[in-house]
RNA sequence: GGUCGGGUAGCUCAGCUGGAUAGAGCAACAGCCUUCUAAGCUGUGGGUCAAGGGUUCGAAUCCCUUCUCGAUCACCA
């Protein structure tokens, strides 16, 4: 029997299952055949067996049918210690392995504090991930949340795949959109302030833009009504004029207005920074536009000095991506200013010369999947190392069942709304069970937005990112089922059964007994269990926090079933029990991994 | 029109590096709390995996065609 535990895990387990099949095929049929052929998965559960073997690729070798090269591979296969027994179904063998196997395997899990992650390290490589980016002119909504959920967990999984992560954000202060809700405030806001009015910054401000377009689309149906065309009015409104001059302005630094622009935006950060930690979610370094763009015009002439770029008479510069197949694209207007592409191209610039790093994902929409095939191009041409091999990770809409969401139309979930929806109904349903009785309000509120924010996280973590996704107010706040709640719930119940045994006086030793004899439920368990870091590592390879959720999903609900059928702390046999508690006690560590990944907190009580 | 994504149960979604009878949750119906937290467990019903063709021992999965929905192709960001 094997002594090491840390050496011995799924894979190794798997590995030498193949290298006896390998071994066995050689020995029946005297042909040496390669470990890709070798086709083994977990038995699916309808069937007997832990582990499958797919034979139809050697039946060319045996020269016999499915069956009859089944039968007899399992039984060279008995051999082994490892394989307690075997079926056939068809073409598959269903080989189940001894108990023993499944303990050692466990004791090796259990021993493992990292279990699923692997550490970072200095020679680590170094991934910055760009998340949020929003625009300072209005306040989160569900869009932003998607985009932040997804931006963090994906930094969490890629943490625990052992690179370095530096989370980033780019905040789009400037522009025209900015100037309109200043320019709105200085009219009609009478000196309101976040402290005068009560509202949260960004709210305040959001709520400027909206009066701008109000009064904006005002001036332009009177300028119609005196006889101009449509395109005409939309140029000619006094507001956006005056918005434009405002921009002019600030791009020369006059005072007032940056003074004016500085104030707003500093309601709109502290705004921002309460959603942001109410989600759960942080920043390294931000990037502010109003400072790279400047970069941006500069990286772009160097472009031009070196050929990369060109001049159009009207003295406009443009990329020509027709080598890429791609048509041709402006990077600085005529009167010199900068458009999206510059500013991302100065952004990066900053970037590069702050830190080393050797990949650079952008968590921004799918609606901008040519933009970043763009500036994946121009960086490189400009000799960013990373800029070819930038990752755009591209997420669909969050739709409504209205369809799309329309700030203009006011069809936006608010972001810091739905979190109080959110927290609210999980606080009516924890009282109408009745389950925190006794626990001080403080306590109580805080299991509320636990599990509010986790029913909100997973719902939508829990969906394939490039996947547009319906969002129903209605019927998308759940408690039951597939949800983040369920998953809590069951952490919160081994937490409680953890406690009871401490209270009985139980210590817990450091490995279960390896002669004991498992039921099946319990080694599936166990199997489910080892594959958590294959899990992790395909999220990370794939950037796709929902295997996470989907994987964490499955093993809650079979340790649910094992929960209900079996007794833990009633059981008789002393090291059974003991061996129930590990296995339950690892499962809710596993459990509040993979959530964490998520950027999703377990309650111990709920 | 070009490019890129989608289309799986009434609804929301898994499964997609080809494997067994396509899975969950919600909703509907029927059971299970004097027993470790019932936010749980068990069962029933519900499918032409958009359509057609191809590759193969085997296709929801790979290839081709068609239909369909969406995004994008801006001196907006």
């Amino acid at each position: 029997m094997r002594n090491i535990f840390s050496e011995y895990n799924y894979c190794v387990m798997i590995n030498e299952l193949t290298q006896a099949v390998i071994a066995a095929i050689d020995k029946l049929y005297g042909q040496s055949v390669d470990s890709k052929m070798v086709q083994i998965s977990a038995t699916k559960k309808e069937f007997e067996g832990d582990l499958t073997l797919v034979v139809f690729p050697f039946l060319k070798i045996s020269k016999k049918g499915p069956e009859d090269t089944a039968k007899e591979i399992g039984e060279a296969l008995t051999d082994s210690p490892m394989v307690a027994k075997f079926n056939v179904i068809k073409g598959f063998l269903n080989l189940s392995i001894a108990k023993n196997y499944w303990l050692n395997l466990f004791n090796g899990i259990l021993a493992d504090d990292a279990f699923g992650t692997k550490p970072v390290t200095e020679n680590s490589p170094l991934y910055m991930v760009e998340y949020s980016s929003p625009n300072t002119n209005k306040p989160l909504h569900l869009g932003h949340i998607r985009n932040n959920l997804l931006g963090y967990s994906l930094c969490k999984v890629l943490e625990a795949n052992g690179y370095k992560v530096v989370k980033t954000n780019i905040v789009n202060d400037r522009g025209i959109h900015i100037c309109k809700s200043m320019l709105a405030w200085q009219k009609f806001g009478n000196g309101e302030t976040p402290e005068s009015s009560g509202k949260k910054g960004d709210h305040l401000v959001g709520d400027y833009y909206v009066k701008f377009d109000v009064e904006y689309k005002a001036q332009v149906k009177d300028l119609m009504a005196q006889g101009k065309s449509e395109e005409e009015a939309k140029k000619e409104a006094p507001l956006l004029l005056e918005a434009q001059s405002m921009l002019k302005k600030w791009e020369d630094g006059d005072k007032e207005v940056r003074e004016l622009w500085n104030m707003m935006n500093q309601w709109v950060y502290s705004g921002f920074d309460e959603t942001y930690k109410r989600l759960g979610v942080g920043f390294d370094k931000i990037y502010y536009e109003s400072t790279t763009y400047l970069d941006g015009k500069a990286k772009v002439n160097e472009g031009l000095e070196k050929g990369v770029f060109y001049k159009r008479e009207d003295g406009s510069v443009w990329a020509d991506l027709a080598e890429n197949g791609l048509d041709e694209k402006l990077l600085l207007r005529a009167d010199g200013t900068s458009v999206y592409m510059t500013q991302d191209i100065g952004t990066a610039t900053q970037r590069f010369n702050e830190y080393a790093i050797d990949k650079m994902i952008y968590v921004v929409g799918n609606e901008q999947n040519y933009h970043f095939q763009v500036l994946s191009i121009l960086l490189d041409r400009l000799g960013f190392s990373w800029g070819k091999d930038l990752v755009h990770f591209s997420y669909g809409m969050v739709e409504l069942p209205e369809g799309k969401m329309k700030s203009r139309e006011g069809t936006v979930v608010d972001a810091d709304d739905l979190m109080d929806e959110m927290v609210g109904t999980a606080k009516e349903v924890s009282q109408e069970l009745g389950k925190l009785d006794g626990l001080s309000e403080a306590e109580i509120d805080n299991i509320a937005r636990i599990c509010g924010l986790g029913a909100l996280k997973y719902f939508i973590l829990k969906v394939d990112p490039r996947k547009n996704m319906l969002f129903n107010p209605k019927e998308s706040i759940d408690f039951n089922g597939n949800t983040g709640p369920f998953i809590q719930y069951t952490h919160a119940r081994i937490c409680s059964v953890l406690r009871k045994a401490a209270e009985a006086g139980i210590n817990l030793p450091d490995a279960a007994d390896e002669g004991l004899t498992l039921s099946d439920v319990e080694s599936n368990l166990i199997q489910n269990l080892a594959n958590f870091p294959t899990v992790v590592a395909q999220a990370g390879a794939e950037y796709s926090p929902a295997l996470i959720a989907n994987y964490v999903y499955e093993l809650v609900k079979q340790y649910n079933s094992f929960y209900h059928d079996f007794s833990i702390l009633k059981e008789e046999n002393e090291a059974l029990k003991v061996f129930r508690l590990l296995l339950s006690k690892k499962i809710a560590a596993v459990i509040k991994t993979g959530m964490s990944l998520l950027g999703i907190e377990v309650p111990e009580r709920m």
